[in-house]
RNA sequence: CGGGGUGUGGCGCAGUUGGCUAGCGCGCCUGCCUUGGGAGCAGGAAGCCGAAGGUUCAAGUCCUUUCACCCCGACCA
């Protein structure tokens, strides 16, 4: 590609509206424009790098036996009714209806389509199992889109599907998918980490994330230096720090006045304990106005995704209403004691057998201290809490670290939900009717490339890995008004072609240095300057984007050594 | 949805207590010059100041409404 005929939309100016590298760098480099709110065009050097992703996905894909489709974006909301989905997804669809008042959505996934499809093209077990799969617009209106392509409302996604007659297959395709997201990851030259994942809205059990580690990934890892233990903090079990507070003598059982005090550290500072002293009190609310207290040991936090899987529907935490209401009390004082009956309790592992413990007396500056686990009207113990560093692996017993991750991938085991509310069966062999066995697995693939460039790039700009990068070589005539320079520019750009090397060159009418920064802002690893060692010596610089390193090249030299770096 | 902020040539911004022809940098166009890390000089084009309404002799500037975009939060009693 001759960049005198290419749209090289760069800019040295860092835009207003990035905050991360990725975001900045897919501006400048002038892969990406915005057009409103999470919604991007793909200018053409970003859409190449788009399908480069897309070709080792549909590559890694093909082999292990699945086929590629291609869904409508547009679906009726008659199939969100009967998974019960349209009204849950409520805030993050995108709705429109047709001239008959009809009404749609954008689809912000395809669970519904496909489970559906499926219905009209598999009947037997003997077409069982099979795998679907398509790279497809996705529409989602994202509380907050940020970030250019990392959380953008409208974004490209590989999203699969398969189907089979029992758990036991359904596993086995499952850990073919597992291991070619592997597979796609490593040619994709990613730094990332399989986690075990909550599987959130989308159902089903067995779920792993694959995370790319960056800074600025929304997702926290927890992971074991030790073992293989790695998990969403979603998720994540581990061990928390056993206490014992028997260096305090038994505190008689009685209320204290606390004036002011608050929060945990209020307290702390009161009774001059630390806060594994304190049983933390949250009280939530779900959307049937049912109530929950949930109770934690006070140097620890609640989970509430874990807290998801135990109260039913949308939860939020009280507000100061609802505690005036229900315990005559505002903040700082609630308790496990003497709540109202209609408060469900949700006590943390935490709480279990723990004595001479301090929590709030639901009485207005109050706190009751010599509170054991046994006082409380707990009926079962959950795990809520959140894992963080100070927890312990659970596998092994050795330290657990905190990562951040960027969310690239996800598969999940659906196994029958959707299939039972679609009623979507196939005919087994003994004749009866049964549910389908799903899996899901979704890649984000203009995620990618924010992910890509969080991991790879420097000062000067994006640092593509071979894999990904929208051209190989670049060729950069240094004075394109000597023709000795150019011819050879001119012979070396149809050898490259020739022998099928992704080049641009950029024969446009500027200054070297200028040629040298959009060059390196673009990422292209390797810079082939032609100047004035050629018209010299008749050599060549090669200059390594990845390493900053240069080679002298011998003219003729050109085409060994590229081939032996791109191999 | 709550809080904060910003809307002025393509981009980034300035524009005082309302006042005359709305500026600057980058980019763009023309010419000269230059060609190894985003050069220099000269000339030029490009704006109903986010939108609507109002106050005023006069509005980019004041008031009201509205839209868009950005940031923080939507969670620990």
């Amino acid at each position: 590609m001759r960049l005198s005929n290419y749209i090289v939309n760069t800019s040295k100016e860092i835009p207003k509206e990035a905050e991360i590298a990725s975001h900045q760098l897919m501006l400048r480099a002038g892969m990406i424009d915005k057009l409103t709110a999470g919604v991007y065009t793909f200018l053409p050097l970003g859409l190449k790098v788009l399908r480069k992703i897309e070709k080792i996905i549909r590559e890694e894909l093909d082999r292990i036996g699945a086929l590629e489709c291609l869904m409508p974006v547009i679906q009726p909301k008659e199939l969100w009714e009967q998974s019960g989905r349209w009204e849950k997804m409520n805030d993050l669809m995108f709705r429109l209806k047709d001239k008959n008042e009809r009404e749609y959505c954008l689809g912000p996934t395809h669970e519904e389509v496909i489970t559906d499809l499926f219905t009209r093209i598999v009947k037997s077990y003997k077409d069982l199992p099979v795998s679907l799969y398509q790279i497809q617009l996705k529409y989602r209106d994202e509380i907050r889109p940020r970030f250019g392509v990392m959380r953008a409302r409208e974004f490209v996604m590989k999203d699969a599907y398969s189907f089979h007659k029992d758990k036991k297959c359904l596993q086995k395709t499952y850990d073919d998918f597992y291991k070619a997201y592997t597979r796609i990851f490593e040619r994709l030259g990613l730094k990332f980490r399989v986690v075990e994942a909550d599987s959130g809205n989308i159902g089903g059990d067995s779920s792993h994330e694959f995370m790319v580690l960056a800074q600025t990934g929304e997702d926290d890892i927890i992971y074991c230096e030790n073992c293989n233990y790695a998990s969403n903090v979603e998720k994540a079990k581990g061990r928390f720090a056993l206490y014992d507070n028997s260096e305090f003598d038994l505190d008689e059982k009685k209320e204290i006045f606390t004036p002011n005090v608050k929060t945990i550290e209020d307290m702390e500072v009161f009774f001059k304990r630390s806060n594994k002293n304190f049983i933390k009190c949250v009280l939530y609310k779900n959307e049937k106005s049912e109530f929950f207290i949930c109770l934690i040991r006070g140097d620890l936090e609640i989970n509430e995704v874990k807290l998801a899987h135990i109260i039913s529907g949308e939860f939020a935490i009280a507000s100061e209403e609802d505690l005036i209401n229900l315990a005559g009390i505002g903040k700082g004082s609630l308790g496990p004691i003497g709540i109202d009956s209609k408060v469900n309790i949700i006590a943390d592992i935490s709480i279990k057998n723990t004595k001479n413990m301090i929590t709030g007396a639901n009485k207005k500056d109050t706190h009751i201290q010599g509170i054991s686990s046994d006082d409380i009207n707990i009926k079962k113990y959950y795990d809520i809490h959140k894992v963080d560093s100070t927890f312990k692996c659970s596998k092994c017993g050795e330290n657990l670290k905190i990562e951040r991750g960027i969310e690239v991938g996800h598969i999940f085991q659906l196994e029958d939900k959707y299939s039972k509310a679609s009623k979507a069966c196939f005919t087994g062999e003994s004749g009866k009717e049964l549910f389908v066995m799903m899996g899901c697995y979704g890649i984000g693939v203009t995620r990618i490339i924010g992910a890509a460039i969080e991991q790879n790039y420097d000062d000067n700009g994006i640092k593509w890995s071979l894999a990904l990068a929208p051209f190989l070589v670049n060729i950069i005539p240094v004075d394109i008004k000597k023709d000795e320079i150019v011819l050879f520019c001119d012979k070396i750009y149809n050898e490259l072609l020739n022998a099928n090397i992704e080049c641009c060159y950029d024969d446009r009418n500027f200054r070297a240095g200028f040629k040298f920064k959009d060059s390196d802002l673009i990422g292209i690893p390797y810079k082939l300057i032609v100047g004035n060692k050629f018209l010299e010596k008749g050599i060549i610089e090669i200059e390594e984007r990845s390493s900053n390193k240069k080679y002298d090249v011998d003219a003729k030299e050109i085409l060994p050594f590229l081939n032996e770096r791109l191999k």
